[in-house]
RNA sequence: GCCUGGGUGGCGGAACGGGUAGACGCAAGGGACUUAAAAUCCCUCGGGGUUCGCCCCGUGCCGGUUCGAGUCCGGCCCCAGGCACCA
């Protein structure tokens, strides 16, 4: 007979005390001997299933915050997971190190943005490796390294023989902060992602990325992730913006080039009773030379051009045009219409020409009021009939075609497709698909980025960088003055270069690359990330990719996933990869939030990690920020909550420390279960549903938060049993059976303290190298089962039966429980539910 | 305006095939231990009523479907995020 009374055990003081539990004694020197083992780098082996688990890779600012601890916590305990599970896992980490804020640093501090980065680098990985991470270290890149940019040069190159890599001169956007332009991804709202200065247009002659070639594929491949959540599919859809509709030619009135448009409304076309031009248009200028109004566009156009074109302007602006002085034909009612500019046409989308149907759309609608044009209305909508006369707004929902020729009668979705047959066949016009997408501008007018690898000859234009010379190293002997204009353009020694085709003067591009280049393909090279051939080891490449789990935060649902994906698709068209996408699953994660607000120095609402390490250690502060709320959403940062999960820790600690005497020696419980007494059955019972639940939150949906919330009460049951049945004969099997378990099941959240109990109890291999637990069909057979009884859907009663009851036989049973006949008062029932053997509803 | 989430105790959150609303934790109140405090342990903890058996109300609001609705359907309100003259 044994006695372990947990709480004799803990208000005894004596020379059997166990060791207390001290976070940091236990966390460096499992952190030691994780490294020394190196248990957690990865190499290729083509037999086991492969699982590749990423966290976005953090930009090197200077600290880490909660935000990445978060982050990383989540990625940290999947890979530990599936680690158990028995896949060959991938878990790398980097650094995101090219950026403005290098360069901004350098100037306050009067530091080179290199030594900036890499100081800010060796202080962070040091957290990360306190925060006790299972990163396989040797794979970590950086992005500023020539190992890593100038790989990125040679992809670049290929890109540019293909096409997808070209210069054009455009109106960009220009963000004075920064002095630099900006990708349309990078503006939200009219301002700079990253610094939120309103950003104006500037025309400037920019390289761009040809993203717009993947437009169909881009948007296509979202519908196959299925895996990714909803919301950023949506925000991708949106971005891609397809249209699909029909360009249609508008001749002439009196010769010269018809006008070409681009409608999604073609069932509209018989409407069409003006023409709207955008200022920029040149057509609009051409149009109106030598007619009366040639002065009043010169006006208009010139007016706009001087007009602030920032956001909250432009929203703003009431709808207002002028007549060219000539007019177009209507290609099907052989109407004249007449031909405006008008300021709310963008040159930008479609052909920078509308034809305008006021009757079915709004803005035309205004327009026509406003300057006393014809309004004909084309489409009528179910079981009313408009009349363009008492119209108060445009009708812009489909319905049926009237006035439309031999359309009429047709409804909107077939006149579309009927319309467009016909436009074609007449050759007046074709089906055409366009997008809201525009190119991707990656040149940057700034010294810490990749430097784009092509020279500029007098005479032989732009020559490319030939690989043998690559990489084009970013020159360190640079004066950051802060005077605007990038600082290598005035560092000759970069610049001035022979052309390598003929060998006379040459000048470097100056533009540095977008940093989003970089983020674009990290994931591909931590496959390979020693290989020096080229960009990418094909081989290796092939067996981790694609990113099993993705794992950051939603502010990058259109800049870095879609750069991402794009990149992935050009690197597979250039032989490099063969996968289509790069992240299979995705999980963005929500923000860490103190006092409502996101934490931030300038509202002083910031937890440092190092503190919380240094106070409780890093297993309670990942404990608490994986038990505080769901992955996916906003958390309220706690300290009372810390303590929580610092309480439940010491509490995990104690009770094995307390079990530990009497089931050092025995052996784990291993069944059939039929030996045990009831009270210990129950309790292995309990055991094995919390192996069942804890797999299933964290296999299935990443809720980590009730797979804790679990173990939490399984320990309480534990306390339980160990006080009340720790005489019995199994209870040192059950009992060890159930520690193993349960340090087994934390082990992937609180990879520590796990570690130190699991060598307390004689082991002396990682527990990552153990399985993880299976639940025992044997073990979760229930004996009895609690049903409760409802009288009209509410509960009036509970019984215990027998688990195999037969529905019939718990229906009877119900019917005479006591409580049940109080409720009856004699009188039969109307009608009896039961509900999967657990509930009985009872209409009366 | 459109799209996507979301509204559940004092708080974070559970309830994942419509089937016990509030698991788990935090805070709060009471008690045990202690000379005392901390730590720890036990009890209570949505609102109201109560003969202490229970009863009534309750998941943003209104209505519906159902034996039964936090969950499904229709309409509305509010919050967060994204897009926004895209033809």
């Amino acid at each position: 007979m044994i006695n372990f009374s947990v709480k004799i055990m803990t208000t005894y003081i004596g020379v059997s005390m166990p060791p207390r539990y001290e976070p940091r004694r236990v966390e460096e020197k499992w952190q030691k001997i994780w490294a020394e083992r190196r248990l957690f780098e990865a190499t290729e082996a083509p037999s086991r299933p492969k699982y590749y688990v990423l966290e976005m890779f953090p930009y090197p600012s200077g600290r880490i915050h909660m935000g990445h601890v978060r982050n990383y916590s989540i990625g940290d305990v999947v890979a530990r997971y599936k680690r158990m599970r028995g896949f060959n896992v991938l878990h790398p980490m980097g650094w995101d190190a090219f950026g403005l804020p290098a360069e901004n640093a350098a100037l306050a501090r009067n530091l080179h943005p290199a030594k900036w980065t890499y100081d800010n680098i060796d202080y962070m990985r040091g957290q990360l490796k306190e925060l006790g991470y299972s990163y396989d270290w040797p794979r970590e890149l950086a992005t500023c390294d020539p190992d890593y940019y100038r790989w990125e040069q040679l992809v670049f190159l290929e890109m540019f023989r293909r096409g997808l890599a070209y210069k054009k001169k455009a109106p960009v956007n220009w963000c004075p902060k920064c002095e630099t332009v900006l990708a349309n991804e990078q503006v939200e709202g009219g301002l700079c992602w990253r610094c939120d200065s309103e950003v104006s247009l500037k025309e400037l002659e920019q390289w761009f990325f040809k993203i717009t070639a993947y437009a169909d594929e881009l948007l296509a491949d979202l519908d196959r992730l299925s895996h990714w959540p909803e919301r950023v599919l949506t925000m991708q859809r949106n971005w891609i913006g397809k249209s699909t509709g029909a360009e249609i030619l508008f001749p002439l009135k009196d010769g010269g080039d018809p006008i070409t448009v681009f409608t999604t409304r073609q069932d509209t076309l018989w409407g069409a009773t003006f023409m709207s031009l955008a200022p920029e248009h040149p057509l609009a200028l051409s149009l109106a030379q030598g007619t009366s109004q040639e002065a009043a566009v010169r006006d208009f156009v010139e007016h706009w051009r001087a007009q602030d074109r920032s956001r909250g302007v432009l929203e703003e602006l009431t709808k207002e045009g002028v007549f060219t002085g000539r007019y177009c034909r209507n290609p099907v009612t052989g109407w004249d219409m007449p031909i405006y500019v008008a300021n709310f046409v963008l040159m930008e989308y479609g052909t920078g020409a509308v034809m305008a149907v006021p009757a079915h759309d709004q803005r035309d609608f205004e327009f026509a009021r406003k300057y006393d044009l014809p309004i004909k209305v084309v489409i009528q909508p179910p079981g009313e009939e408009l009349r363009a006369e008492d119209l108060q707004a445009a009708y812009e929902d489909e319905g049926t075609l009237v006035d439309s020729g031999e359309f009429t009668g047709l409804a909107s979705a077939a006149a579309k497709e009927a319309i467009a047959a016909f436009l074609e066949k007449e050759s007046r016009g074709r089906r055409a698909v366009h997008f809201r997408l525009r190119d991707w501008l990656i040149s940057r007018q700034r010294y810490w980025g990749a430097p784009i690898p092509i020279i500029y000859c007098e005479k032989c234009g732009l020559v490319p960088v030939p690989a043998k010379d690559l990489p084009v190293q970013l020159p360190l002997d640079v004066q950051i003055s802060g005077e605007g204009g990038s600082p290598l353009a005035r560092l000759a020694s970069f610049t001035d270069v022979p052309c390598p085709v003929c060998g006379g003067p040459g000048k470097r591009e100056v533009d540095t690359m977008d940093t989003f280049v970089e983020s674009s393909w990290y994931f591909l090279r931590y496959a390979c990330a020693d290989y020096q051939e080229g960009p990418l080891d094909k081989n290796r490449v092939d067996y981790w990719l694609p990113v099993d789990q993705y794992i950051g935060g939603i502010e990058h649902a259109v800049l870095h996933l879609l750069y991402a994906r794009f990149f992935t698709k050009v690197l597979r068209d250039l032989g490099l990869a063969r996968i289509d996408e790069p992240f299979t699953r995705l999980l963005t994660q929500g923000m860490v939030l103190k006092d409502g607000a996101k934490m931030a120095k300038s509202k002083g609402n910031v937890v440092d990690p190092d503190d919380m390490i240094q106070a409780y250690g890093t297993d309670t502060t990942r404990l608490f920020l994986l038990f505080a709320a769901p992955p996916e959403r906003d958390l309220e940062w706690s300290d009372q909550g810390v303590l929580g999960g610092h309480r439940f820790l010491h509490r995990l600690w104690t009770l094995a420390q307390n079990l530990l005497p009497a089931i050092k020696e025995a052996a784990p419980y291993q069944g059939p279960g039929a030996d045990l007494p009831a009270a210990l059955g129950d309790f292995r019972q309990k055991v094995h549903q919390t192996i069942q639940k804890v797999t299933a939150d964290i296999e299935d949906r990443f809720h980590f938060n009730t797979a804790i919330a679990a173990v939490m009460e399984l320990i309480n049951a534990f306390y339980q049993a160990a006080e009340d049945h720790s005489r019995e004969e199994k209870a040192p099997a059950v009992f060890r059976e159930a520690l193993e378990a349960v340090l087994k099941l934390l082990y992937p959240i609180v990879p520590h303290i796990t570690e130190e109990l699991w060598e307390n109890l004689g082991y002396n291999t990682s527990l990552q190298l153990a399985p993880w637990p299976e639940p025992q069909a044997e073990a979760l057979v229930e004996t009895a089962r609690t049903v409760v009884i409802q009288i009209n859907g509410k509960v009036r009663s509970r019984i215990v039966v027998a688990a195999s009851m037969s529905d019939q036989h718990l229906q009877d049973a119900a019917i005479n429980d006591p409580v049940i006949q109080k409720w009856l008062q004699g009188q039969p029932p109307k009608r009896v539910v039961v509900a999967r053997g657990k509930l009985v509803n009872i209409v009366i």
